[in-house]
Order: C-alpha cells, then structure tokens, then sequence
DNA sequence: TCCCAGTTCAAACAAATATTTGAAACAGCT
DNA sequence: AGCTGTTTCAAATATTTGTTTGAACTGGGA
C-alpha cells in the first residue's frame, strides 16, 4: 500500500480515484460497486485491494483526492477586499453553483456529499467540519454585513440554509430537474443566471428580515 | 400474488409495506436490504416474493401505497379560498415541512424522492408525474398571483424551485443539519417556525424580482 | 544472465443478499 | 374428522459483490 502523498504520482492509483469520484458521486458509497469502478478506470480488481487495503479505503482516499484538490485558482484578496458584501454573496453563490454544475465535468464532491448527508458512513463529521461548516459559516458572515447587527443569528442562520438548499436543488436533484423542465439545460450559461437569481432572491429575502425583525426600518 | 386493491387487506401486506417504507426511505432501493425489512415487518422472507414477486416489486408496491393516502384530511376549500396568496404559499411551505419533517413520524416519501431524484431507478419518471410537477406548479401558480403578470415564466420557475430546495434541504439533509447545528431540534416547533421564515424569506425575493423587472413598479 | 521487488492479471474464494422450495400450519368448508 | 386452497416457515439455492491468491509479467541492478 502506497503513502498517501504517493497515490497520486501512481497512474494505476490516479486513474482508480478518477473512477472512484465518479462512481461515489453518482450512487453513494454503499450502492457503488468496485467493478464498476475498476472497469471504468481500465485496472484490474486487485489493484483496489493492493492500493488502498479494500472498497472503503478507496472511498477515504477519495475524499481526500477531493477535498485536497481546490476547486479554482483562488483570486488574489485585493479583487473581494473592495466590493461589497453582496457583490460577494453573489460570487460565493456562482461559486457554489458554478463547482457543482457549472462545467462540462462537475465535481463529484458536491453529489458525495449529498449521498453522505443523507445516509452517512462514518465519514460526514469530517467533511461537515472540512467542507459544509465552512462555507456556511462564510455565507452567515456575509449576511450579517449585509443585514446589519440587528437580525437575530438564528434567522441568519435558516437564511444562510436557506441560500445553500436553493444552490443543492440544482445538483442533487438533478436528473429530476431535467425531466421536470425540459427546456432547462445545465451548462455555464444557466449557472450564471441561477446564481444571479439566488442572489437576487436571497437579497429580497434579507431586506424583508429586516424590515420585519428591526421596527425601526 | 394479490391483487393491488387487496395488498391493504391483508395483515402481513400492511407489516411489510410499512417496514419498506421505512427502509426504502433511510437508504433508497438500491441499498435497502429485505432481510431488514422482513425482520421489521416480523414476516418471513419468503413472504416478500409470495405476495410481491421480489424486492422490486414490493419497491413500485411501496411507492403505490405512500402516494395512495394523502398526506393529511384536505381542508375544506373554503377555509383557503378566502385568504391571500401569500397567507396560501405559506400553507403550502407548511404543509411540505410539516409532511416531511414536522411529526415524530414523518413521511417517508420525501426521503424517497430525494434518492430517486439524486439516484433514479427507474421510476422517476411517474413519481415526477404524480407528486413533484403538481407541487412545483402549485407553488408557480401560488407566486404568479403574488407577483402579478409582468414577471416573466422562467424567473417564477427558478423562484418555485428555490423556495422547494429550501424545503428540502431540511428533509434530505437532516442527518448532516443536525450535526452542524447542534442547538437545532427538528419537530412540529421548528416546523412552525422554518416555514415561517422561508415564506417571508422567499416573499421579500418575490418583490425584489419585481422591483428589478418591472420597471415602473 | 539472473535475481528481485513491485506490479498486474485471471481465476478462485468468501461474504452478503435475493430468491426459491417443499413441507408444515392454518382456515374455511362439507 | 377430512378435504382444499392459502399462507407461513426454515432451510436450500442462486446471484451479486467484495476480497484473496498464486502465477505471470516488468524493469532495474548485481
């Protein structure tokens, strides 16, 4: 078995963890089936075993391909330092949208994580505290610059699930969503509007928090 | 094997079809196990091919019995008619949270449908026909009354499918939502107030849609 | 050339899981 | 009681799926 820092430098391995996302991403690690996976990455059965000590090890070496690799090149600070809290929202939100269904290839994480929200392997305390806890946090952060200091943390808190199940629709369902609207195509182009008109929404959303939590306003 | 109108006669038809329903909800067909069910049921495993002809019979059985009963005695229309749309879309929203989250037994068919949705086996197709379009088109209609006729379709049809993937969210991801929010405790109590928030939530969207297409407004 | 560690392979194996079977229990009827 | 069709049961079987094995291949030194 491999150090972790060598599975990647390994052709069998990365071609294995490659097969591995996408067979995790599309049926959860339960329903996955290792032939099915070593048959897509063109490799023999026992280089599961031989690599990563069996199906489950695989699985954890999968999310760890996964979370290490970031999703874009991170932009420079000073290009978010200077616009405001919506202008940011915004963006957050076309990020989401934008690494889960944006391109041609989206990344697998986003449907492994909906598999293990909904029926957990052992494995989300680990990706809540990685992946999950962090962005929601962020997205919290940003509308409490934006609803002021006035809002109660738990509206803001339901708000920000709230901006974060409206993007999940759009991955986790999404073979319903295609046959429910069929003229709705996934591509660049609708990530742009999507995310636009979250951010729209979820902007009209805050403003009447406000309006209705601080009877000053 | 019996007739479809007969499976609710019967005393071991009734233990089984409850127990798959559980089942099938907690993990999806695909990794649901009959030996489980049977032994929840407390029938023996021959009985799921005796009155189903398999697991996948008694999967289709199983979605046949949760969409039959509805979901709660329908309210008198009058008691709707006379109210706003707004004060309906928030019956709407109740009523979903409530149905999939609100009682200490909630139904299974929002979980379901959720690993149909992410996962489909097959019968996505009628289970879009018979429980999702209705709900989606509901909701449209619900927001094209708020909104009046100037909105344009497509932005309504985003906005019903954000104020659902705010619904969902809580259903399919109740697992991961209890880990990351400790303090939350899902029942009829939060269900009251979750719906209360998504519905102000999405009704100050609504405006800022408007606001920001319709010019004169 | 020979050896060796690392790797791949087809086939065997083991474990989990769904399905079938044939006998026994049961219920209704004469 | 005795017959009949239905239902239940424990055990056997079939199938699917993950894991192991031992031989064959590979490439780089002694």
């Amino acid at each position: 078995m491999l150090a972790q820092e060598d599975e990647l430098q390994n052709e069998t391995c990365r071609r294995l963890l490659a097969a591995a996302s996408e067979e995790f991403a599309r049926h959860g690690f339960a329903s996955a089936r290792v032939r099915q996976i070593v048959d897509a990455a063109k490799v023999n059965v026992a280089a599961v075993n031989y690599y990563f000590g069996g199906k489950e090890g695989l699985y954890r070496a999968t999310l760890r391909y996964l979370t290490a690799r970031p999703a874009r090149a991170p932009k420079p600070a000073a290009s978010r330092r200077g616009r405001g809290p919506e202008e940011r929202l915004q963006r957050r939100v076309y990020a989401i949208l934008d690494r889960f269904i944006g391109s041609e290839r989206p990344s697998p994480m986003g449907r492994i994580l909906a598999h293990e929200a909904m029926d957990p392997t052992g494995n989300l305390e680990s990706l809540i505290g990685d992946t999950m806890r962090p962005e929601v946090e962020r997205i919290h952060g940003l509308l409490r610059e934006i609803a002021g200091p006035e809002v109660p943390d738990r509206e803001l808190a339901h708000a920000s699930l709230g901006i974060l199940g409206q993007c999940v629709l759009y991955l986790y369902a999404r073979p319903a969503i295609e046959r429910l609207s069929p003229g709705f195509a996934y591509g660049p182009e609708s990530c742009r509007f999507i995310s636009a008109q979250i951010t729209e929404f979820s902007l009209g959303g805050i403003e009447r928090l406000q309006r209705a939590l601080v009877p000053g306003k």
